[in-house]
DNA sequence: CCTCCTTTGACTATTACTGACCTTAGTTCA
DNA sequence: TGAACTAAGGTCAGTAATAGTCAAAGGAGG
């Protein structure tokens, strides 16, 4: 758990905690000069880690004075935010969608680290018992332990 | 007696043990490695003997930086009650199953009222949504949910 | 023998990282 | 004013580093 990718999210993440405006302005090379990496790498961690789905926005202009702004999606009431989250789950889930939907829950504070962790070993074991339709399983499990933990908050 | 499974096995436990934040982090090539055995035997130790049921979750990444995360969970009395009248009933559930289960669960305080009612609407929510497989969704559905509820608790 | 658990290895899937090449935007100067 | 230059950031495909799957072979106990 220590990739440079690992690194340069970690970074960001903390750059955005200490921001007051939940958003945080970049420079491409600059990052990539501190973090010994090429400049793509930085396109790397933010199209893996800071994609809509996790619940981040990530605008960028190029030419002089070009910048990367990376912000998280606003969110006022955490039930209302998760409860339209699990809305767009349809009836079908794939794993890294599930995992974006949880790791956007987690960075939100709507959910902790362990439940995030109980919840994906839960899915995973059910998900292995049976053949067929999956994806329709996770779907339901993930919005059920959602709705579950959400209802037990309030 | 005392297969190379096994002691693999003793391994990643003693380092649990050892660990101060109750899980442990490793490589499967270099674990490989360590016992001079092809890869695949460790996934063979994980997925015999680190289940969730025996309070163990598993998580992973491929890929460069790649590793195997080996977590505790609590495994309470309730826990394992729950878990073996779970299993006596198997892959399949029926409505009145369910009721019975939930109502000798909650005759014993392992859950209270409120969780047996937000079950009993989850699983009914979600059983009505799919055509076919119904028994085998609702027994996933509780196994996950009264697993869930007996985890968060500890 | 028969069965169950273990062990192996060939093949597959996923993730990280790099570099060459492309696009966009601002600046300068004939 | 517009061509050339400079200063960003973007894309994509290739390589390397991991881990996962599955079926077949092996072995120990009944």
């Amino acid at each position: 758990m220590s990739s440079l990718a690992d690194h340069i999210e970690a970074y960001i993440k903390k750059m955005l905690r200490s921001s007051k405006t939940n958003s945080v302005e970049l420079s491409r090379a600059q990052m990539a000069d501190d973090f010994s990496c090429v400049p793509s790498q930085i396109n790397y961690v933010l199209s893996t880690r800071f994609t809509l789905e996790r619940g981040y926005i990530v605008e960028s202009r190029r030419g002089g004075g070009g910048y990367i702004r990376v912000g998280r999606v606003e969110v006022t009431d955490c039930t209302s935010h998760a409860v339209r989250l699990l809305q767009s789950v349809g009836s079908e889930l794939t794993e890294k969608q599930m995992d974006n939907i949880l790791v956007h829950l987690k960075d939100h504070q709507v959910i902790s680290l362990q439940e995030l962790r109980l919840i994906r070993g839960i899915v995973q074991q059910e998900v292995s018992k049976i053949g067929q339709g999956k994806h329709v399983l996770r779907a339901s499990l993930v919005r059920s332990l959602l709705f579950f933990i959400i209802e037990s908050k309030s």
